[in-house]
DNA sequence: TACTGTACAAGATGGATGCTTATGTAAAGC
DNA sequence: GCTTTACATAAGCATCCATCTTGTACAGTA
C-alpha cells in the first residue's frame, strides 16, 4: 500500500478536484488507516491522525467532526473495500450464481484476514469498542450494497429474498471473519453448499438441478 | 423460577445422589444464574455465589477452581438450555424437516431474548468478557450437541453435512439473538427459507420439491 | 475559500498512594 | 464432604495531582 505524502502547500486553482491529491478526507482515513495498523484506534489520538495525515488537527475535525466520527468512516470505508472485491467478483461470474457465491466469499475473507480492523478485534486490543461499530455497519452496508447488487444481477430475485440473502451472508461472513475454522476457500466452498439450492431456486438456474 | 433453599446439614446417607437435594455444582450454578440477573457476572463475586447457593466460598472453589471456571460453566448450562429446547422442538416435529427447523429457530431466539447472558451482553455490562466466550462456547456445543442430533434423526445426512449444518445455525442464531432486526418468529421464517432448500436436499424430502 | 497555527475550557487519562475487597490456598474441626 | 478460620497475593477503588486529549474558537495566510 503507498504512503500519502502530505502536501502542505497548494500550487494551482482550488475549482476542480485534483486526482492526484486524494481528498483531504480520504488522506486523513488512510492515515487512520495506517496508524490503526501500527498502534490499534484506542491508542490513536486526532494529533496523530493529523500529523500523519500531513494536516492540522484543525482540519480533521472540520472534516469528520468529532472521534467516534472519524472511526465510523474509517469502519466504513474498510467495510466498503470488503464489500468492493465481492462485487467484483460477483461481476466476474454473471450466469454462474454458485460460482459468484463462492467467489465472493472467498475473496472476502481473504480480505478481511488481513484487515487491521479484523485483527485488532480478535486480538482483542480495541474489541470491545470496535467489534459492535463493525457488525452493525457491516450488516447495514451489505444489506444496501450486496442486496442491490443481486436485484441488479438477477433481475428476477424478489427484493425480499435479495435482502434475506444479502442480510444472512453478511451475518454468516462476520462470523467467520471473527470466529474463522478452516481456510477461506474450504469456508466459502461450505457457505455454497449451504446457501447453493437456495440461491438455485431463487434465481432459477438450471445448471444446478434437484439432487436426491 | 424457584430459589433453591440452602440445606446447611445432610440428615442421611452420602452414598446416592439425593434427586430433591440437587447437586452441589447445580446449586452453585443457579446462584450464579440469579446473581447474573441482578446485577450481572463482573460484579458478583465468589463470596456472594456462596452465600446465595447456601454453601461456602471454599465449596465453590473445591467444585469449580476458578472464577473464569465458573463462568464458563455457567454459561456452558445456559447455552445447554437453549440447545435443550431447540432439540426438544426438533424431535417433535420428525418428518417434517422444515417444521423442525423453523419450530427449534424460534424456540431458540425466544428463550434466547429472555436470556440473563443475552441482555447483559447487548446492554454492554460484561459485553466484551462474555461475548467471546459464549459464541465460542455456543458454537462448539451446537456442532456437537445439534451435529448429534440431525445424524439421529436424519441418518441419512452426512456427518460433514450435519456438521454444516449445525455450525451454520449456530453462527446465525447467535448473530441473531444478539442482533436482532425481527421478532423471533420471522427470523425463524427466514431462516428457514433460507436453509430450506439445502435441508431438502440433504433430507431427501419429497413434500418440498424443486419449484422453477 | 480552505487550511494553518495558536489558544483555551472541559473532560479524559495516567500515575502515585493508601485502603479495601476479592481471589485462591491451606489447615483444623464436625 | 463441607464448614470455618486464617492468610498471602492480587485486584479493585477513592483521592489527588499532573498531563494529555478532545472539541471549539479565532486570527492569520496563501
Amino acid at each position: 500500500m503507498p504512503r500519502i505524502p502530505a502536501r502542505r502547500s497548494r500550487p494551482v486553482a482550488t475549482s476542480d478536484p485534483d486526482p492526484v491529491r486524494p481528498a483531504v478526507a480520504a488522506t486523513i482515513v488512510a492515515a487512520v488507516d495506517q496508524l490503526v495498523r501500527e498502534r490499534g484506534w484506542s491508542a490513536t489520538t486526532m494529533s496523530d491522525v493529523a500529523a500523519a495525515a500531513g494536516v492540522s488537527r484543525q482540519t480533521v475535525y472540520n472534516e469528520f467532526g468529532s472521534r467516534p466520527a472519524l472511526v465510523r468512516a474509517y469502519v466504513l470505508r474498510e467495510i466498503e473495500t470488503l464489500v468492493a472485491s465481492a462485487e467484483e467478483a460477483v461481476r466476474a461470474s454473471i450466469g454462474d450464481a454458485r460460482g459468484a457465491l463462492q467467489a465472493a466469499f472467498t475473496q472476502f475473507l481473504k480480505l478481511a484476514s488481513d484487515e487491521p480492523l479484523v485483527k485488532v478485534i480478535v486480538a482483542d486490543a480495541d474489541g470491545g469498542e470496535l467489534v459492535t461499530l463493525l457488525t452493525q455497519l457491516g450488516r447495514s452496508v451489505a444489506v444496501e450494497r450486496v442486496g442491490a447488487l443481486i436485484v441488479e444481477v438477477w433481475p428476477q430475485v424478489s427484493a425480499r429474498d435479495a435482502e434475506l440473502l444479502a442480510d444472512s451472508l453478511a451475518r454468516l461472513a462476520i462470523s467467520h471473519a471473527l470466529l474463522p475454522m478452516a481456510a477461506p476457500r474450504q469456508i466459502a466452498a461450505d457457505v455454497t453448499r449451504l446457501i447453493g439450492p437456495f440461491v438455485d431456486e431463487i434465481v432459477g438456474d438450471a445448471s444446478s438441478p434437484c439432487r436426491r
